[in-house]
DNA sequence: TCTAATCTCTCTAGCAACTAGAGCATCAAG
DNA sequence: CTTGATGCTCTAGTTGCTAGAGAGATTAGA
C-alpha cells in the first residue's frame, strides 16, 4: 500500500491534487491506516496514472471521467472512446489555428515597433484599432 | 455620454465583463446618473477597445494593466511596450507548440484505434501508458 | 399620464483545475 | 524519545469571467 506522497511522487502527481481528485469524485474514497491516512493500491496508482497522462494530453476533467468509466467495461464497443479522442483532437486543433493567427499578429505588430517613443508605437496603435490587423484572429479562448 | 448597456455593445463586451473591469481596477469608477447608473465618455470606449482587442490576442489582464499605463504616456519609450508584446508572441509560440505534440500524439491515438472493443482500445491503452508516446508532449496549459 | 418592457443596480455564487496556507496529528529514523 | 518529514482538514485564492436573485431606473407606446 501507498501514502499519498509516494503514489504522487509514482504517478508524477502532487499530493493536494489527488485529495482534490478523490474529493470530486474521480478517484474513489482511499482507505485509511489507524492514524487516518490514506492508504492506495497499484490500482490506483494505475488510475491516476491514466489521469495525469490525459491531462498532459489536455483532455478536462469531464472527458478523463467518461473515459475511466468506459475503460472499466473492456467488452463494450471503443466507439465512444473514440469519440472522446476526436472531440479532443477537434479541439487542438482549433485552439491551435487560432493561436497560429494570433502568433501572425503579434509578430506583425512586434516587427513593426519602430523603437521609438509610444507616442507612435504601433503595438499600441494596433492593440486600440482592430480594423489595422492584417488576420482575422477570433477570441484567444 | 453612454450607458453601460450601449458601451458594451460598441466594445462588443458584455455588460458584467464592463463592471468586473471597472471592479478591478482595469476601467475607472464611472460617473453615475441621478439614478445610480454608469454613465461613459468616448474615450472609457477607446480604452474597453483596446482591453478588448488585447483580450482577444490573449494578453492576460495584468499585462493589459501595464500597457494601458504604458500607453497613458506617450513620451516614453516604447520598449517596455514591446517586451510585454515580445513576451506574449514567446508564450503564444510555446503554447502552438505543445498543442503541436499533442495533436500528433491524438491523431496516432486516434487513427490507430481499430474500431473494436475498449479491452482492446489503443486509446485506453495509450492513456494508461506513457511510454507508448511517439512525441514527447508535455503538459498542456 | 400611465404602464409595461427593458435596462441597470448590488450582491452572491459558480466555472476549471487546481494551489497555498494555517494549524494540527501521525509516522519513521536515529 | 525526539525530531523532522509527512499527513490531515479546512478555508481561501487564482484567472477571467458568467449566472442569477431581487430591487430600482428608464423609456417607448397606448
Amino acid at each position: 500500500m501507498l501514502t499519498i506522497g509516494k503514489l504522487g511522487k509514482s504517478a508524477g502527481v502532487k499530493v493536494p491534487t489527488i485529495r482534490y481528485y478523490e474529493e470530486i469524485g474521480l478517484l474513489p474514497e482511499a482507505e485509511r491506516s489507524g492514524g487516518n491516512q490514506r492508504l492506495y493500491t497499484r490500482r490506483t496508482l494505475e488510475r491516476l496514472t491514466f489521469i495525469r497522462h490525459a491531462r498532459e494530453l489536455g483532455f478536462p476533467l469531464d472527458a478523463i471521467r467518461d473515459l475511466l468509466s468506459l475503460s472499466d467495461r473492456p467488452d463494450q464497443s471503443c466507439a465512444a472512446v473514440d469519440a472522446i479522442a476526436s472531440a479532443q483532437l477537434v479541439a487542438v486543433e482549433a485552439r491551435i489555428s487560432r493561436l497560429m493567427a494570433l502568433k501572425a499578429e503579434l509578430e506583425r505588430m512586434v516587427t513593426q515597433c519602430a523603437g521609438g517613443s509610444i507616442a507612435d508605437c504601433h503595438v499600441i496603435e494596433v492593440l486600440g484599432d482592430h480594423s489595422l490587423c492584417a488576420h482575422d484572429h477570433g477570441a484567444a479562448q
